[in-house]
DNA sequence: CCCTTAGGTTGACAGATCTCGAAGCAGGCG
DNA sequence: CGCCTGCTTCGAGATCTGTCAACCTAAGGG
Protein backbone atom coordinates (compact mmCIF):
# COMPACT_ATOMS: atom_id res chain seq x y z
CA UNK A 1 0.00 0.00 0.00
CA UNK A 2 1.74 3.55 -1.37
CA UNK A 3 1.51 6.37 1.11
CA UNK A 4 0.36 8.78 -1.34
CA UNK A 5 -2.37 10.72 -0.70
CA UNK A 6 -5.84 9.68 -2.71
CA UNK A 7 -6.54 13.19 -5.12
CA UNK A 8 -10.14 11.63 -6.08
CA UNK A 9 -12.36 12.26 -2.75
CA UNK A 10 -15.05 13.46 -4.26
CA UNK A 11 -18.27 13.07 -2.17
CA UNK A 12 -19.72 10.86 -4.84
CA UNK A 13 -16.97 8.62 -5.72
CA UNK A 14 -18.91 5.71 -6.64
CA UNK A 15 -22.40 5.37 -5.15
CA UNK A 16 -23.99 2.46 -6.79
CA UNK A 17 -24.62 -0.11 -3.90
CA UNK A 18 -21.59 -2.29 -3.32
CA UNK A 19 -24.62 -5.38 -3.23
CA UNK A 20 -26.09 -3.97 -6.72
CA UNK A 21 -22.80 -3.95 -8.81
CA UNK A 22 -19.20 -4.51 -7.90
CA UNK A 23 -16.98 -1.71 -6.88
CA UNK A 24 -13.87 -0.89 -9.87
CA UNK A 25 -10.46 -0.71 -8.50
CA UNK A 26 -10.13 2.82 -8.97
CA UNK A 27 -12.95 4.24 -7.11
CA UNK A 28 -12.20 0.84 -4.04
CA UNK A 29 -8.81 2.62 -3.60
CA UNK A 30 -10.45 5.50 -2.49
CA UNK A 31 -13.40 4.63 -0.80
CA UNK A 32 -11.38 1.52 1.04
CA UNK A 33 -8.84 4.38 2.48
CA UNK A 34 -12.48 5.89 4.16
CA UNK A 35 -13.02 3.08 5.38
CA UNK A 36 -9.98 2.41 6.88
CA UNK A 37 -10.07 5.51 8.83
CA UNK A 38 -13.18 4.58 10.46
CA UNK A 39 -12.03 1.23 11.05
CA UNK A 40 -10.04 2.12 14.44
CA UNK A 41 -12.37 2.83 17.76
CA UNK A 42 -10.65 5.71 18.88
CA UNK A 43 -11.85 7.23 14.97
CA UNK A 44 -15.01 5.83 14.61
CA UNK A 45 -16.28 7.37 18.11
CA UNK A 46 -14.41 10.36 17.19
CA UNK A 47 -16.50 10.91 13.61
CA UNK A 48 -19.55 10.04 15.92
CA UNK A 49 -18.96 12.84 18.34
CA UNK A 50 -18.53 15.11 15.68
CA UNK A 51 -21.05 14.25 13.87
CA UNK A 52 -23.81 14.38 16.50
CA UNK A 53 -22.58 17.23 17.88
CA UNK A 54 -24.77 20.28 19.00
CA UNK A 55 -24.23 22.60 16.15
CA UNK A 56 -22.62 20.08 13.87
CA UNK A 57 -19.73 21.12 15.06
CA UNK A 58 -17.09 20.15 17.74
CA UNK A 59 -14.35 21.64 19.52
CA UNK A 60 -10.98 19.76 19.75
CA UNK A 61 -10.94 20.39 23.30
CA UNK A 62 -14.09 18.53 24.04
CA UNK A 63 -13.14 15.75 21.94
CA UNK A 64 -9.78 15.10 24.01
CA UNK A 65 -10.75 14.91 27.57
CA UNK A 66 -12.85 11.63 26.64
CA UNK A 67 -10.56 9.18 25.72
CA UNK A 68 -7.39 7.82 27.56
CA UNK A 69 -5.08 9.31 25.12
CA UNK A 70 -2.84 11.89 24.94
CA UNK A 71 -3.60 15.14 22.76
CA UNK A 72 -0.47 13.99 19.96
CA UNK A 73 -2.52 10.82 19.44
CA UNK A 74 -5.74 12.48 19.11
CA UNK A 75 -4.98 15.29 16.80
CA UNK A 76 -2.84 11.90 15.15
CA UNK A 77 -6.25 10.77 14.48
CA UNK A 78 -7.91 13.73 13.48
CA UNK A 79 -5.77 13.97 11.03
CA UNK A 80 -6.09 10.76 9.48
CA UNK A 81 -9.68 11.51 9.31
CA UNK A 82 -9.14 15.07 7.77
CA UNK A 83 -7.27 13.01 5.26
CA UNK A 84 -9.67 10.67 4.00
CA UNK A 85 -12.19 13.54 3.37
CA UNK A 86 -14.59 12.60 6.34
CA UNK A 87 -14.05 15.64 8.44
CA UNK A 88 -12.73 19.71 8.09
CA UNK A 89 -11.21 21.29 10.43
CA UNK A 90 -11.73 25.10 10.97
CA UNK A 91 -9.62 27.60 13.92
CA UNK A 92 -11.46 29.78 15.44
CA UNK A 93 -9.33 31.94 17.86
CA UNK A 94 -7.98 29.34 20.39
CA UNK A 95 -9.68 26.20 19.78
CA UNK A 96 -9.86 24.14 17.00
CA UNK A 97 -13.04 23.04 15.68
CA UNK A 98 -13.85 20.14 13.58
CA UNK A 99 -17.34 19.24 11.31
CA UNK A 100 -18.19 16.39 9.55
CA UNK A 101 -18.46 15.93 5.88
CA UNK A 102 -21.66 14.70 5.17
CA UNK A 103 -21.62 14.12 1.91
CA UNK A 104 -19.16 11.70 1.87
CA UNK A 105 -21.06 9.90 5.06
CA UNK A 106 -24.02 9.58 2.96
CA UNK A 107 -21.54 8.37 -0.14
CA UNK A 108 -20.49 5.64 2.31
CA UNK A 109 -23.50 4.60 3.54
CA UNK A 110 -25.07 4.37 0.17
CA UNK A 111 -22.64 1.92 -0.92
CA UNK A 112 -23.49 -0.52 1.77
CA UNK A 113 -26.83 0.15 1.25
CA UNK A 114 -28.67 -3.51 0.66
CA UNK A 115 -31.67 -4.43 -1.30
CA UNK A 116 -33.47 -1.21 -0.15
CA UNK A 117 -36.82 -2.30 -2.01
CA UNK A 118 -36.10 -5.88 -1.79
CA UNK B 1 -5.55 -3.31 19.92
CA UNK B 2 -6.06 -6.58 20.67
CA UNK B 3 -5.71 -9.71 18.48
CA UNK B 4 -8.63 -11.62 20.47
CA UNK B 5 -11.76 -12.08 18.10
CA UNK B 6 -14.84 -10.05 19.37
CA UNK B 7 -17.58 -12.25 20.46
CA UNK B 8 -20.59 -9.24 20.23
CA UNK B 9 -21.02 -9.55 15.79
CA UNK B 10 -24.81 -9.37 16.39
CA UNK B 11 -26.31 -8.08 12.98
CA UNK B 12 -27.93 -5.25 14.93
CA UNK B 13 -24.68 -4.20 17.55
CA UNK B 14 -25.86 -0.52 17.43
CA UNK B 15 -28.01 0.98 14.90
CA UNK B 16 -28.49 5.08 16.01
CA UNK B 17 -26.97 6.60 13.29
CA UNK B 18 -23.84 8.05 14.35
CA UNK B 19 -24.90 11.21 13.29
CA UNK B 20 -27.48 11.37 16.01
CA UNK B 21 -25.41 9.87 18.67
CA UNK B 22 -22.28 9.07 19.86
CA UNK B 23 -20.98 5.74 19.81
CA UNK B 24 -20.35 3.86 23.10
CA UNK B 25 -16.60 2.41 23.49
CA UNK B 26 -17.92 -0.87 23.48
CA UNK B 27 -20.12 -0.68 19.96
CA UNK B 28 -17.05 1.45 18.30
CA UNK B 29 -15.06 -1.45 18.94
CA UNK B 30 -16.67 -4.13 17.06
CA UNK B 31 -18.43 -1.86 14.33
CA UNK B 32 -14.53 -0.72 14.04
CA UNK B 33 -13.34 -4.09 13.15
CA UNK B 34 -16.09 -4.29 10.50
CA UNK B 35 -14.77 -0.95 9.18
CA UNK B 36 -11.32 -1.72 8.90
CA UNK B 37 -12.00 -5.67 7.39
CA UNK B 38 -13.74 -3.02 4.43
CA UNK B 39 -10.47 -0.35 4.62
CA UNK B 40 -8.46 -2.28 2.25
CA UNK B 41 -9.10 -2.44 -1.70
CA UNK B 42 -8.88 -5.57 -2.17
CA UNK B 43 -11.75 -6.55 0.47
CA UNK B 44 -14.02 -3.87 -0.91
CA UNK B 45 -13.72 -5.05 -4.37
CA UNK B 46 -14.11 -8.68 -3.01
CA UNK B 47 -17.04 -8.15 -0.52
CA UNK B 48 -18.85 -6.37 -3.88
CA UNK B 49 -18.19 -9.13 -6.13
CA UNK B 50 -19.63 -11.45 -3.41
CA UNK B 51 -22.31 -9.36 -2.61
CA UNK B 52 -23.48 -8.26 -6.17
CA UNK B 53 -22.57 -11.79 -7.34
CA UNK B 54 -25.08 -13.93 -9.41
CA UNK B 55 -27.72 -15.28 -6.76
CA UNK B 56 -25.95 -14.04 -4.01
CA UNK B 57 -22.89 -16.21 -4.07
CA UNK B 58 -19.67 -16.22 -5.58
CA UNK B 59 -16.99 -19.26 -6.26
CA UNK B 60 -13.67 -18.47 -4.38
CA UNK B 61 -12.46 -19.86 -8.26
CA UNK B 62 -13.96 -16.64 -9.70
CA UNK B 63 -12.66 -14.47 -6.90
CA UNK B 64 -9.31 -15.35 -6.95
CA UNK B 65 -8.49 -15.10 -10.86
CA UNK B 66 -9.61 -11.45 -10.50
CA UNK B 67 -6.43 -10.38 -8.79
CA UNK B 68 -3.68 -10.18 -9.43
CA UNK B 69 -2.78 -11.68 -6.18
CA UNK B 70 -1.70 -15.14 -4.93
CA UNK B 71 -4.11 -17.92 -3.79
CA UNK B 72 -3.08 -17.66 -0.07
CA UNK B 73 -3.17 -13.87 0.09
CA UNK B 74 -6.97 -13.55 -1.20
CA UNK B 75 -7.90 -16.56 0.94
CA UNK B 76 -6.43 -14.71 3.90
CA UNK B 77 -8.78 -11.26 2.75
CA UNK B 78 -11.45 -14.18 2.60
CA UNK B 79 -10.38 -14.44 6.55
CA UNK B 80 -10.71 -11.93 7.19
CA UNK B 81 -14.00 -10.54 6.06
CA UNK B 82 -15.64 -13.92 7.57
CA UNK B 83 -14.22 -12.92 11.35
CA UNK B 84 -15.37 -9.35 11.12
CA UNK B 85 -18.72 -11.38 10.53
CA UNK B 86 -19.21 -9.64 6.77
CA UNK B 87 -19.39 -12.66 4.74
CA UNK B 88 -20.10 -16.69 5.24
CA UNK B 89 -18.64 -19.34 3.94
CA UNK B 90 -20.01 -22.78 2.69
CA UNK B 91 -18.45 -25.90 0.89
CA UNK B 92 -19.91 -27.38 -1.65
CA UNK B 93 -17.82 -30.40 -3.29
CA UNK B 94 -14.89 -29.12 -4.39
CA UNK B 95 -15.78 -25.24 -4.20
CA UNK B 96 -16.22 -22.98 -1.89
CA UNK B 97 -19.09 -20.49 -2.28
CA UNK B 98 -19.05 -17.62 -0.41
CA UNK B 99 -22.27 -15.09 0.46
CA UNK B 100 -22.84 -12.00 2.03
CA UNK B 101 -24.25 -10.77 5.30
CA UNK B 102 -26.68 -8.91 4.37
CA UNK B 103 -27.98 -7.32 8.16
CA UNK B 104 -24.51 -6.87 8.88
CA UNK B 105 -24.25 -4.74 5.83
CA UNK B 106 -27.74 -2.83 6.29
CA UNK B 107 -26.12 -1.63 10.01
CA UNK B 108 -23.64 -0.67 9.19
CA UNK B 109 -24.95 1.51 6.29
CA UNK B 110 -27.46 2.93 8.59
CA UNK B 111 -24.78 4.08 10.99
CA UNK B 112 -23.08 6.07 8.41
CA UNK B 113 -26.55 7.57 7.50
CA UNK B 114 -27.29 10.82 7.50
CA UNK B 115 -29.96 13.34 8.46
CA UNK B 116 -32.29 10.50 7.35
CA UNK B 117 -35.71 12.85 7.60
CA UNK B 118 -33.98 16.15 7.36
C1' DC C 1 -4.41 -46.23 -4.28
C1' DC C 2 -2.14 -42.37 -6.43
C1' DC C 3 -2.60 -38.12 -8.48
C1' DT C 4 -4.55 -33.66 -9.60
C1' DT C 5 -7.10 -29.63 -8.35
C1' DA C 6 -9.32 -26.17 -5.01
C1' DG C 7 -8.50 -23.79 -0.75
C1' DG C 8 -6.78 -23.00 3.58
C1' DT C 9 -2.82 -22.73 7.10
C1' DT C 10 1.96 -21.58 8.53
C1' DG C 11 6.10 -18.90 8.68
C1' DA C 12 8.59 -15.04 7.29
C1' DC C 13 9.55 -10.33 5.92
C1' DA C 14 8.84 -5.38 4.40
C1' DG C 15 6.08 -1.70 5.24
C1' DA C 16 2.33 0.62 7.67
C1' DT C 17 0.01 2.00 12.10
C1' DC C 18 -0.69 3.44 17.00
C1' DT C 19 1.18 5.50 20.67
C1' DC C 20 4.01 8.43 23.23
C1' DG C 21 7.38 12.35 24.63
C1' DA C 22 9.63 16.42 22.94
C1' DA C 23 9.53 20.27 20.22
C1' DG C 24 7.21 23.74 17.22
C1' DC C 25 3.58 27.20 15.88
C1' DA C 26 -0.51 30.25 16.64
C1' DG C 27 -3.40 33.06 19.39
C1' DG C 28 -4.66 35.39 23.73
C1' DC C 29 -3.35 37.72 28.23
C1' DG C 30 -0.54 40.21 31.66
C1' DC D 1 7.25 42.03 24.90
C1' DG D 2 7.02 37.62 27.34
C1' DC D 3 4.49 33.89 28.60
C1' DC D 4 0.84 30.49 28.79
C1' DT D 5 -2.51 27.49 26.63
C1' DG D 6 -4.25 24.72 22.60
C1' DC D 7 -3.10 22.03 18.89
C1' DT D 8 -0.02 20.17 15.46
C1' DT D 9 4.28 18.19 13.86
C1' DC D 10 8.51 15.35 14.53
C1' DG D 11 11.02 11.26 15.93
C1' DA D 12 11.02 6.73 17.89
C1' DG D 13 9.46 2.19 19.49
C1' DA D 14 6.28 -1.75 19.67
C1' DT D 15 2.75 -3.88 17.24
C1' DC D 16 -0.09 -5.04 13.25
C1' DT D 17 -0.90 -5.89 8.32
C1' DG D 18 -0.34 -7.40 3.33
C1' DT D 19 2.07 -10.44 0.67
C1' DC D 20 4.39 -14.46 -0.79
C1' DA D 21 6.52 -19.30 -0.88
C1' DA D 22 6.04 -23.69 1.08
C1' DC D 23 3.14 -27.00 3.02
C1' DC D 24 -1.20 -29.28 4.35
C1' DT D 25 -6.17 -30.94 3.90
C1' DA D 26 -10.45 -32.16 1.24
C1' DA D 27 -12.78 -33.87 -2.81
C1' DG D 28 -12.94 -36.09 -7.08
C1' DG D 29 -11.00 -39.13 -11.11
C1' DG D 30 -8.01 -42.71 -13.13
Amino acid sequence: MSKQTLTVLEPDVCCAPLATSAVPAEAAADLAASFKALGDPVRLQLMSMIASADGGEACVCDLTPAFDLTGPTISHHLKVLREAGLVESDRRGTWVWYRANRPRLAALSALLDVAPAA
